[in-house]
DNA sequence: TGGAATTGGTTAGCATGCTAACCAATTAAT
DNA sequence: ATTAATTGGTTAGCATGCTAACCAATTCCA
């Protein structure tokens, strides 16, 4: 009868795991998922980025991503200032004290990622990425939602 | 150097999308994710079950759950009466309202998981279950999380 | 060019998760 | 048996997400 959630459950709890372990190691240097997912887009970008382009990033919506910027700037992680060419928009740079810790950001994310993918081989991660890549562009399509974040050629394999 | 969050950010946004695309489905009944799982789960189980084993079950803390029945509750999907075993346990059971519905959660459920993995080959799915368990069960290890949820011998496929 | 549509950001109000701190009831230990 | 520890549930307060409604600036088009 099937009557588990087999497959949506496994997929929600591993996301969920894998989360947890993430923030658990990030938390003492007082940062959150969402903090530091910020922090590390903004990092990567070429330059400031306007609000509305890290809520793309990020895969959540503009309200969202306001309250969030509230708290980083509070907490004197970023900047927000106005864009000289276009003023409704703010741009978004790292403040001093973030600029001091993204390495260390990147570094526990890779190392959290090293050790949760070791054990499974290539050719089995470049199939699981195949397939959630499928199901998120099949979730994705015709749902009209806007504000998913991209994913690349996804299937490339870095461990 | 690899400053991308790939697996991690795949896994994330596969497992958001697939969750929106349901409760996006699910919304036209009064239900969200939540909502809907607690239902399912307690139409699972054999008999009522108490707060804290519906927190175990969906893997969120008991005080998450707390309100979330409150929420059920006064909508009229769950009723909520003291244990005549232990004055402590509130045992929970589905109300009329829930009753008439189970049926179509489970449906659209199934549905969509069915849309979801049409194209992708059993073998290719059932890889993919394998290394979301492994990577499960390496991130909840020496995690000392005690609420996650419990993945039967998760490595089956039903598509 | 001047009104209409779009875009960027905000606030308000809610849903859903968390931890910390607590009470009451039960169970375990001495 | 009495105290100590554990367990089930709650409240308080916060973090993070959402939609709806709104303002202001910009862009589009007739």
């Amino acid at each position: 009868m099937s009557n588990d959630e087999t497959f949506g459950s496994l997929l929600h709890g591993t996301a969920r795991a894998w989360r947890l372990k993430l923030d658990e190691r990030l938390k003492p240097m007082g940062l959150s998922q969402a903090k530091w997912r910020t922090l590390l887009h903004l990092s990567i970008a070429s330059g400031p980025l306007t609000q509305s382009e890290i809520a793309e990033r990020l895969g959540i919506e503009e309200p969202s991503l306001v309250t969030l910027l509230h708290r980083l700037e509070k907490e004197g992680w970023i900047i927000r200032r106005g864009s000289p060419h276009d003023r409704r928009c703010k741009m978004v740079l790292l403040g001093r004290r973030a600029q001091n810790v993204i390495s260390q950001i990147s570094a526990a994310a890779e190392k959290l990622r090293h050790e949760l993918l070791e054990d499974i081989s290539a050719a089995d991660l470049r199939t699981c990425m195949r397939v959630l890549t499928q199901i998120y562009e099949k979730a994705e399509k015709e749902n009209g939602n806007g504000t998913m974040p991209r994913f690349r050629s996804a299937v490339t394999v870095k461990e």
